[in-house]
DNA sequence: TAGTCGTGGGC
DNA sequence: TGCCCAAGACT
């Protein structure tokens, strides 16, 4: 990430903006940090401090984080800015105990900020740390149940003298060298110490859990225009799926579709689905689309004019669903 | 505690 | 192709 500083310059006083590291750590909870990049640097572009970003509108954020996922992060980025701006003076906090009280700043993210930003002898242990210190002592206890212990042998190595470096090369060893599939233990710098590269089971390392198939759920999603080429859309409740987020009204997601159109109209389904895979099931959503006249008055969602909408500002699977639906609700 | 909550990329 | 996943938090 951009924000960071090399050693050799933190030896030298430097430290890194603690605003760009949280906005950061935030975004890669369970994110790729390709897909990461692109959008912290947006998000530093419109909104370069905290106060800034505070002050915006639930909407602008939610749309500006639509496509990266897990919503519930940016509700409590939004939450948690203004907490730091209500209750902090403007200031991150700057420990461990302080930070984790914070929407959406739980163990790691907290260990994480006042490790890297604040140089608080506090100890990371994410997915990349979990699978480094598995192997470093050949522990085969499946997590989530062995996070204890891999705790335990995590705060052995934390540094108290660097512990924001040292934060960063635990997960950049994990993240680069230590892989899930395929590690690089040659030019590992911890390769003679690794009790996994004795036994030859770095590559079973972590255990975990066998997790539960996925089902498979229907829905139907309504994607209609006015006459004046205003979008029907509504916002999500907060809590659930995609909350917070914009949306193509839909029928429920269930094992079988109900028929639920949110006006009556000229319905014309899409000749192909859009497929989706959530963490927990996969979609397979039909998609109907229909002018309305002017005067019409739908019993969900509201209007939103043309120049306002952009595709965007929706989550991949409504983009998905809006892609079908072009080819048949071209432009008026 | 175990379920909920997105997405795109790699194999 | 389907599965696994990637720098977790919340309930």
């Amino acid at each position: 990430m951009p924000w960071r500083v090399m050693p050799d310059d933190r030896k030298a006083g430097v430290m890194p903006n603690p605003y760009a590291v949280w906005l950061s750590e935030v975004m890669l909870q369970q994110t790729t940090v390709a897909a990461v990049r692109q959008y912290h640097q947006k998000f530093t572009r419109i909104w370069p401090t905290v106060a800034e970003l505070a002050a915006a509108e639930d909407a602008d954020v939610m749309a500006a984080w639509a496509g990266l996922g897990y919503y519930a992060r940016a509700r409590n980025l939004l939450k948690c800015a203004r907490a730091v701006v209500a209750d902090h003076g403007g200031a991150f906090p700057q420990t461990y105990d302080d930070l984790i009280t914070l929407p959406g700043i739980g163990p790691y993210t907290a260990a994480a900020i006042s490790a890297i930003a604040f140089d608080e002898v506090s100890t990371v242990l994410d997915g990349n740390v979990e699978r480094v210190m598995a192997r470093l002592y050949d522990d085969h206890t499946p997590l989530p149940a062995a996070k204890p212990v891999l705790m335990d042998y995590a705060q052995r190595h934390t540094s108290n003298e660097r512990p924001g470096d040292y934060a960063q090369a635990v997960m950049d060893l994990g993240a680069t060298i230590c892989t899930p599939k395929s590690p690089a233990c040659g030019i590992c710098p911890i390769m003679v110490e690794c009790a996994a590269r004795a036994a030859g089971s770095q590559t079973e390392l972590p255990k975990k859990t066998p997790k539960k198939p996925k089902p498979t759920r229907h829905g139907i999603a309504y994607i209609a225009r006015r006459a004046d080429g205003a979008w029907l859309l509504e916002t999500r409740p907060d809590k659930g799926l995609l909350g917070g987020m914009l949306g193509w009204p839909t029928t429920e997601w269930g094992d079988a579709p109900d028929e639920y159109e949110p006006i009556s109209a000229d319905w014309i389904e899409s000749d192909t689905e859009a497929r989706h895979t959530f963490t927990h099931f996969n979609l397979v959503l039909r998609v109907q689309t229909a002018w309305l006249p002017q005067d019409a008055s739908p019993n969900r969602g509201q209007f939103m004019p043309e120049d306002t909408f952009s595709p965007s500002a929706l989550p991949t699977v409504m983009q998905k669903a809006y892609t079908l639906a072009a080819a048949t609700l071209r432009p008026v």
